[in-house]
DNA sequence: AGCCTGATATATCTACCAGATATGTCTTAC
DNA sequence: GTAAGACATATCTGGTAGATATATCAGGCT
């Protein structure tokens, strides 16, 4: 999967609804896409230079009085990169869950140390779910024209149920941790 | 997150319960814990070099003929390390959702595409679902006195009710993009 | 006025990691 | 006997996360 960058199409997308400096970028991601993408300085400077010498971003020098300050947006050709990638089939991701690599060794761990990481799933998962059904029903009720909306609103959904999902199967597994203590 | 390797760890978890070669402890990572983790000979060779040195592996000369063949496994110490790591709260991953994200820019995507990609995803996360439930029927018949068989039962739970929450999800998203077509 | 803190902004470094590839041996089937 | 595929070790490339360095600026405090 590293073997294609998906940097360039995350910053070509936000790109194409309004300019922005690297700056601004990062944090546009992590508001909006933070969910289930990241991205650092460290991706987002170097790509931005070369999607610029490759035509498919514009820039412009926006200084904030002394501050040196550079907005980008997206070309026409820019846009047509980001369709062409978008009807691409997703790669799979390779995933990495380190809570469940615990739970996996769990008979190598002392009593107890699993339960407090499910603990704190649990409540995470809890949040997250809340979390998720919140902003839902915020960006319903203040960008009820934006033609995005029911995409965004389609993210946060998988979002919900999945930790949804999540929550329930750590209350489940505390569950059976707590039974099995019995047995021994 | 990746301030700290946790290579390491899978290979002390899964060289305490039986010695194995560099080729076998991938073959048995992709098969044990494969749903959730991930690793490559290119990580695996070099940290089997490393643990030695620490003294957390200990290694055997058991050639195969004139074919090399190295057969390592988890010291005392490395068990140590293993239980140590345990219990420290794991870290969340900052996961890469590449279908969320082409779903997310959705509006610049030619008619069909998501479609198409949710289609996949659907198909995929039910396939996912019936395999965790296999596997774990499976191994619930064969190894029923195996003292891990509770963890590794888990483990397949969260894979089965996740997948199950992503297929609900692909469906109502199906649902809603063909609603939607209606109204253009 | 002077100072401190935290936000804005750009840039780079290290360690980590996935996937591909190179090299060679052995086993099995044709 | 030889070709395909499993076994085994090793390395390279390029993508990635998180930290850090540098500098400007706004606001609050003294």
């Amino acid at each position: 999967m590293p073997r294609k960058s998906r940097t360039p199409m995350v910053i070509l997308g936000l790109l194409s609804t309004e300019p922005m400096s690297g700056y601004e970028l990062k944090a546009a991601i992590d508001r909006t896409v933070g969910h289930f993408w990241s991205e650092s300085y460290g991706q987002i400077y170097p790509t931005l230079k070369r999607l610029l010498e490759q035509g498919l971003l514009s820039c412009e020098d926006a200084p904030t009085g002394e501050r040196r300050r550079q907005v980008y947006q997206a070309t026409e050709a820019g846009r047509a990169a980001l369709a062409t990638w978008l009807v691409e089939p997703p790669q799979a991701q390779a995933m990495r869950n380190e809570l469940l690599l615990k739970i996996f060794f769990g008979h190598y761990a002392p009593p107890g140390a699993l339960q407090a990481h499910l603990g704190q799933c649990l409540a995470a998962s809890r949040r997250g779910a809340v979390m998720a059904a919140g902003i839902a029903a915020q960006l319903q009720a203040e960008e009820s024209d934006t033609e995005d909306l029911r995409y965004w609103l389609l993210t946060l959904d998988l979002g919900r149920r999945v930790a949804q999902a999540r929550a329930e199967w750590a209350e489940h597994a505390l569950q059976m941790l707590s039974e099995a203590r019995h047995d021994d």
